[in-house]
DNA sequence: GCGGAACTTGAGGGCTACCTCAAGTAGTAC
DNA sequence: GTACTACTTGAGGTAGCCCTCAAGTTCCGC
């Protein structure tokens, strides 16, 4: 994990192992093989750990811009009008990025070390998206029994439970992402047995490797 | 894979496999350690080798009757006099049964050999459960608009998307449940988009190894 | 209580993955 | 153009998994 400005070949090999991973990672997970990575990157396995010296910074490094760039999407849908409207839009962008990036779909559900600029980057993005939920609630458009763990784990269970027929029906989440929203109105809410998920839970649950 | 009447000793270990690879199917599903079901049978790989021959048979054997099972209680629900609740009572008991058992949760969107035991109990209950469906949507029920394949994979996605939150929130999928039926309640649905997913592209896309 | 078949074992070959490190290679600063 | 050193490599140790098979053990019918 070099510190000093890089030599010019390792300036290269280090992006294009960033290139890699989040290619891999993409189509099969966090859980990838490093070695496939390195092999993609036209480099060998040492280089990899001699860049990021284990699988959490790598992934770190590789993803962390991508959560920025969701961050950014939940601010822009903050400034929307409609408050429905706004989470609608979102929720539905959030459907469609984590259907094109395993990798992105697994850092929602997972948590890498407190101090990874990903987890930074989710905070700053969680923040917004309780607010873009508590709005939608607050319009009186939301039911108000569901917390954002709630939502984001039911988006996210829409992508997952469509993976499998991805291939033959690349659309099917947006089924899915439909009768959810439906579910998910105020004005067609039956209530929910239990308590809502609080913040605490999910993210004790879901602690990486 | 002896077919003659068994040995005392090989009927004890064949059963000891069995209900070992149940167990260890339920926790970490049906790609788990061989080497870990015969560890906890008590008995060495060739032995279990020697019963079952490969994964997938030992996967059938073991799952088949839990399937059996199933479609035993499909058929109940379609005696129930109110079409909406027998749907609501059997979605719940399917919710039930995978939370409980990973190895059942597969097997329901995987598919085996077709010759096998599990599949043709698979089979069975799924043209119970299409009837259950569509018993419940010429009753004005269930939105007319999805397949026993979209409820089967919707349920099945509650389901997983709360497996992480399980040891600390062992009832979250029965919100997530509950915002789904809201969501397939006929009455005040929105439109879908695109078509529904068919038993075809369903069953294409999910065979097992 | 013995012979032979049925069963089990232990060892092992092949694969893939993780991660390490001494030694060699090649940018860069002068 | 040389010398320094950051960087890369190739080889390798560990570990887990899959599955096979010859040799040894245990049951069971007679």
């Amino acid at each position: 994990m070099p510190s000093t400005p890089l030599r010019a070949d390792a300036r290269r090999n280090r992006a294009r192992l960033l290139d890699a991973a989040r290619e891999v990672f993409a189509e099969a997970g966090l859980d990838a093989s490093l070695e496939e990575i390195a092999r993609r990157a036209g480099v060998r396995v040492g280089t990899l750990y001699h860049h990021f010296g284990n699988r959490t910074a790598l992934v770190d490094a590789a993803i962390a811009p991508r959560v920025e760039a969701w961050v950014e999407r939940v601010e822009e849908a903050l400034a929307h009008p409609d408050p429905w409207e706004g989470l609608v839009e979102h929720l539905t962008l959030l459907a469609e990025w984590q259907t094109a990036d395993r990798g992105f779909t697994e850092v929602c559900v997972r948590t890498l070390p407190a101090d990874s600029a990903t987890e930074r980057a989710k905070a700053r993005g969680h923040a917004c998206y309780a607010e873009l939920i508590a709005r939608a609630q607050a319009a009186g458009a939301l039911r108000p029994d569901v917390s954002p763990a709630d939502v984001g784990l039911l988006v996210w269970a829409a992508v997952r439970a469509t993976e499998g027929v991805r291939a033959l029906a690349p659309d099917a989440w947006r089924r899915h992402l439909g009768v959810l929203l439906d579910g998910l109105r105020a004005d067609r809410a039956t209530p929910l047995p239990g308590g809502a998920l609080d913040p605490a839970t999910v993210r004790a649950a879901m602690t990486f490797p």
